[in-house]
DNA sequence: GAGGGACACGGTACGCCGTACGGAGATGGG
DNA sequence: CCCATCTCCGTACGGCGTACCGTGTCCCTC
């Protein structure tokens, strides 16, 4: 469960990697490389979305691709930066039409935003939980952030309240994402479904629970349980999105910007 | 940097663990403890907090302690109950003043929960990388939740809104503080500044990027790194804690409502 | 056509990790 | 007094990331 670090070597061949285009592949001494990053790369996301991070090794990936596991070392420094091109390649995906951006009014670009991003954890889990303190400055990320960007670009805000307001409503939806996708992790990796853990928990709740001390999670608890129990993962997220983006739209909308 | 797994084994006595009381002492035979689960907790929590995670291993907390690695056994099922007891106890120091949950209007209230989330997770960064799909229903969990629960009751909302809006904000707080927590995470594990980082990175970052292809990040990146690039965490928290309050104003204080 | 230097591949090994297993020694109850 | 029970923990196993180094292949030069 610790956060998986990300690329700590050197930033040139960081930046190399994540950069790789159709470079010189002019003709070099040597075996031709039978393999190369890109199928490295694709085959560790494949193994992370399956599995989830805690699967992923080099032993694994290179056994997924039928080589030994130091060749991998030949094409990729190490595990972090590894998980550095996983990222960005999972990035590049998103926003597959770009004008999902700049379609419409400010609410809408922002709900697509907040949608895309939703959908880029749903459908790569581990990408919640890797370390994005420093961030592997690739083309994803970037492509990434000017799309962003462009959702709240021409409504008159100050340059540095677009980059917040990208910056939180991303952040609403990672955590967001997270409670929920957790779930589903844990299913996989314990084999247990909610509801079964549930029934072997509950029993020992009730022994312990003290309905004096807690009466508002007395009350609030089992209703809450009830109408969310079955646990729709997109139900809280739909709720704070509406609330921000009302919030937002106190900002954007204030009368003395007109 | 994957997720820590929390406890997989026997609900039956996690549950005990963390509920664990002032219970029986009566006389039994065997030798007479002399090492007991609050002190391994707080050893572990001692050592995540400041090495992380990534330094958390049974057989550091064991020579922390100064015993052997598998004395821990005796005490704790494994490491991912463990972190459970940890995830608990952390929670368990939140709102040391519980009247500040009921303290003032809606607003002052939820303002309240918001930074004594982003407390905790300042305090304990690694608190961020615990995986809470299946959590410790511990007395630290329960209270928090009670607590939070007593944030936003009296307005008149249905239960399943309290919860919502609960969830909403502490979610919000998870998302907001993870970036900036782990440039804090990186630096202490790498020994490399932010500064320091961004001077190596800067020169590559020139060279690769095509401003005509990202002219929205082009304008905005610079203006937003030079008025938050010393890096204030606070700041985006701030920003993002007005929008979001706003929003849920909109729906506390709808006039429909009264 | 021959030789050499650069490169891809990958086996072995080291020091970590979580933890299963079982032994040694202490303790209190019958 | 004895023994069931409990604490403590040394050893060992299978996994991890990866440093090091050997082997074999290919292109470039002569």
């Amino acid at each position: 469960m610790a956060s998986e670090f990300t690329g700590t070597g050197d930033p040139a061949r960081s930046m190399a990697l994540l950069w790789r285009g159709a470079a010189e592949p002019g003709p070099r001494p040597g075996p031709r490389p039978g393999l190369d990053v890109d199928r490295i790369v694709s085959a560790a996301v494949r193994l992370a979305d399956a599995e989830g991070l805690v699967a992923l090794s080099m032993r694994r990936v290179a056994a997924e691709l039928g080589v030994g596991a130091m060749t991998l070392y030949t094409h990729v420094p190490g595990k972090g930066e590894l998980v550095d091109l996983m990222l960005d390649s999972a990035l590049a995906e998103m926003y597959p039409d770009e004008r999902s951006v700049v379609t419409g009014g400010w609410r809408a670009r922002l709900e697509a935003v907040a949608r895309a991003n939703w959908d880029l954890f749903l459908r790569h889990p581990w990408a919640l939980h890797v370390a994005t303190g420093r961030p592997p400055l690739g083309p994803g990320l970037m492509r990434k952030y000017e799309l962003e960007l462009r959702a709240v670009d021409g409504l008159g805000l100050p340059e540095v309240q677009m980059d917040l307001l990208v910056t939180v409503v991303t952040g609403f939806v990672r955590g967001t994402v997270g409670g929920v996708q957790e779930k589903a992790d844990a299913e996989r990796v314990t084999g247990i479904t909610e509801d079964q853990w549930w029934a072997a928990t509950e029993p020992y709740v009730a022994q312990v629970f003290d309905a004096e001390r807690y009466p508002t999670a007395a009350r609030v608890g089992p209703v809450a349980g009830e109408e969310l129990g079955a646990y729709d993962p997109e139900r809280s997220f739909e709720f704070g999105l509406v609330r921000l983006l009302d919030g937002i739209g106190v900002l954007v909308e204030r009368p003395s910007r007109g």
